[in-house]
DNA sequence: ATCCCTGCAAACTGTTTGCATCCCA
DNA sequence: TGGGATGCAAACAGTTTGCAGGGAT
């Protein structure tokens, strides 16, 4: 819960304000949410918050390492804690269903390019599309 | 190079028009082409043939099962020949590049996440987001 | 008092849709 | 000739940017 991400503002010349504050939080609580997710959270709190500003806000938060982002679809990205997206994601085709995986899944997969390519494998950014049990033809 | 597609097209009541050949013409010849990459081949034999025709004819082509695309970063998706698509896609971050590798290097992985799970991966559709050799840190 | 940050509106990219016209079957 | 296909323009979703005013330090 420490604030160290203050500190991390701080030195680098940024500002903390209420705004950037209830973007984490927001992140926080919703858990893969898109930015319009986030802005909406946000807004129950502070009406007048714009969108364009969470956009500068997930992108400041996604450099700081704070969230980062993955692709579930053909819509909009969703973002979530760093700290929590060490996992790979399953998207079911059929239902839409999205399962979350222990990166342990794909260990094989990611020494495997390691060792032969030289290929840095970047887990949480790692989605999978298919069909889940149920849906399969 | 059998025109098959032809007789599916006539099966299902559609119709074969000189756009849709040279969509599926561009497709062929480009390879992880975007929608507008392709629009502006199908122009250089036909101008006046415009994007949402493209749209349309490409999710034709992709419902026939002739085209699929992926998507190989924030932007617009890249089709490719269904027979052509056999591969894994590996982005650098970095510099962008993108790689193609078989299938069989995901191979444990599919099978893995299908007698765990149940999940029927499409690997196809595989998109590994990571640092090349050159790029890693 | 700086000068970073925000809100607002406008621009932009990528995609979809309505509709009159066109043309394949 | 009928109805699917096309071109055009407008609508849309998601995202970015310019700029004047506001607020954190």
């Amino acid at each position: 819960m420490a604030e160290t991400w203050h500190e991390e503002l701080r030195a680098r010349g940024y500002r903390i304000t209420p705004q950037r504050q209830l973007v984490l939080e927001a992140v926080t609580e919703l858990g893969h949410a898109t930015p319009e997710d986030i802005c909406s959270r946000v807004q129950r709190t502070a009406r007048g918050v714009n969108i364009s500003t969470v956009y500068r806000t997930l992108e400041l938060l996604e450099e700081l390492g704070l969230v980062t982002h993955t692709h579930l679809g053909h819509g909009a990205p969703t973002y979530h804690l760093a700290s929590e997206a060490d996992h790979v994601h399953l998207v079911c085709r059929g239902c839409g269903e999205v399962t979350e995986v222990a990166p342990g899944m794909v260990d094989g997969l990611v020494s495997a390019l390691d060792t032969e390519l030289g290929f840095a494998t970047d887990v949480r950014h790692l989605t999978i599309f298919g069909n889940c049990r149920k849906c399969r033809l």
